[in-house]
DNA sequence: TTGAAAGCGCTAACAG
DNA sequence: CTGTTAGCGCTTTCAA
């Protein structure tokens, strides 16, 4: 057990190789001419050591630490755990490391934020609920890019890739139209978000716009638990409806069962039901459930490259980009061929 | 727009706070001494500045980023969702910072525990599939501490925390045995994994040791598809099974799906079927699903105790701990109190 | 092409 | 209690 506890650095290959630590810097780094034979010297030293650069040292020297700030909310959502995941290995791919931070709990998000910011990040990809517009203003003042997704912030200005709530509104509406329905319900919950709110919305008014009946019911949340409370106001709010946007399919799929298991309804025999983001239960043969589904890859991709646009030009003027969508057809509605 | 794009450092504060830097170092950090009346000023002036500590820099001093891996796999799957979920929020809790690096898909696991290495992160915590050993020894040699959840790498020797295998497979049978089984069956995927397949092999070891029957299925994996595919197995075996234990929830829930729609079978009546994990859809109405419970929560929390304690002393006995379990009794076993 | 030297921002040990 | 000083490990001009 010789081995040295100190980690090698940069001076120890350099003395190995019997060259300067800037040779070993410009060796490694490819940045400046070195000869080839110093170039391998250095090469075979360092390997022999183990060593590796320091990104503390390299980040502190040109102000960029490669890190990035990954913050997310209900990551046990399944959607959310995707969106997470695909924003994880973009990053990766792209040579930055995320740093998870994880919104809920006791833990306040600006406290969280902050630690960040101390990290000298080089930006920050935010998917987390309620972020309040005071970090983004801080994130701005320290020059650090920040990409909103499916996050609104009204009157903070920012990067965004989201959701065309208009579009979804209206898909939904059309879709549960094609099929048949003419007397609708959607779920708006009270508990309001961006995205979800807005569709809801967008799709009562479509209905109205078209002159038929659209009762608003609205759970507290956007969860499972909150379907099955969906169902149950369902229930007791005397809707003839036929057709029912759910907004979410965590709502749509407690709904469901609320419906089916506990009111022995028929779906989509007595009526249609329709979620949106297509999470992976969605598809489950159980469930089978139509939906829309939200391209969280193309999100992810999206997002991490209006992060690096604006790493580039900090002061061009900010994007938005469109996660796209597409109809999802199963079960809960009837075939769209045949209406 | 008079702002200055160049972040404050401590020299600025102490400019302006009329003080040394290290004053304004001791006075943020609480560590040294300093009389309340320059601590006053020093804050103030950070406040102003909107100063905030360069924790590259502080790391680069003290050896200690104060970053940690996470490392983990199929994150979008719910059980690992929720175990990077807390994992991440009990870091943070304790002051660490996660970088999250996700093993799928095209990059490859040991290239990114490279990168990690390149922080100088204080610990790794790693819930990934398969992590080579050989990153493993890395780590050791660099000193720096490894926890493995749930994962083998026999012959590395690293901190664990883990399930009771014996206990697992064990309480499975004894649940399914109390629940009127007599005739068993076993999930046990063909892609193995150290705490799933042992598992299986131990429920399997149960039964043959009660002189009861016991077919084993083999699906590919241990997912949702595989759970159809295993009910398709079951079905072409012939099994004469009435209580199967499905090694993971994500199967179970597969299989039960397969066997109810496809296949038009009663649960629990023609067959009783149990999980592991319970994972929130085993909650779900439509599913019911009984199962045994695997407590996330105080995985992550020993995970970082663990780390922590191999931080503060290098060259403590490895520790193995365990996570705890319990029996979670729903609709797809027959009442516990009347088998 | 290579070596020398100046920092990046912070902290801790040491004087005063 | 406060200022001085010496690095932490790396990169990058600037000369040679």
């Amino acid at each position: 057990m010789t081995e040295k506890k100190k980690k090698p650095t940069s001076f120890d290959v350099a003395k190995l190789a019997n060259v300067h630590r800037s040779a070993v810097s410009r060796a490694l780094s490819g940045k400046g001419r070195v000869s080839e034979e110093t170039r391998e010297r250095v090469m075979k030293a360092a390997q022999e050591l183990g060593y590796r650069v320091n990104y503390l040292a390299r980040g502190l020297h040109d102000q960029n630490s490669g890190l990035v700030g990954l913050v997310a909310s209900r990551l046990d959502t399944p959607y959310r755990a995707l969106q997470v995941k695909v924003a994880a290995r973009e990053l990766l791919a792209q040579g930055y490391c995320p740093i998870l931070i994880v919104a809920e709990g006791d833990m306040t998000l600006p406290g969280l934020i902050d630690r960040l910011l101390n990290y000298n990040v080089a930006g920050m990809i935010v998917t987390s609920d309620s972020p309040p517009a005071e970090i983004i203003d801080e994130c701005k003042r320290l020059a650090v890019p920040v990409v909103l997704v499916n996050r609104d912030l009204r009157g903070t200005e920012a990067d965004r890739v989201q959701l065309d709530i208009q579009a979804s509104g209206q898909l939904a509406f059309e879709m549960l139209y094609e099929a048949g329905g003419r007397r609708f319900a959607v779920l708006e919950p009270k508990e309001q978000t961006y995205t979800v709110t807005g569709r809801a919305r967008v799709f009562a008014d479509c209905c109205r716009a078209a002159g038929l009946p659209v009762t608003v019911i609205s759970p507290q949340r956007q969860n499972y638990p909150d379907g099955l409370e969906a169902a149950e106001l369902f229930q007791d709010s005397g809707s003839e409806a036929d057709a029912v946007f759910c907004t979410t399919d965590l709502l749509a799929l407690g709904f469901l069962d609320g419906l089916r298991v506990r009111q022995g309804c028929r779906i989509p025999e007595d009526l249609q039901i329709l979620g949106y983001d297509d999470i992976e239960q969605a598809g489950w043969l159980g469930n089978d459930l139509s939906t829309i589904r939200q391209d969280a890859g193309a999100a992810a991709v999206l997002a991490v490259e209006l992060m690096q646009a604006r790493i580039e030009d900090i002061d061009r003027p900010f994007e938005v980009a469109t996660i796209p969508i597409a109809p999802v057809w199963r079960g809960t509605t009837r075939k769209k061929d045949a209406p």
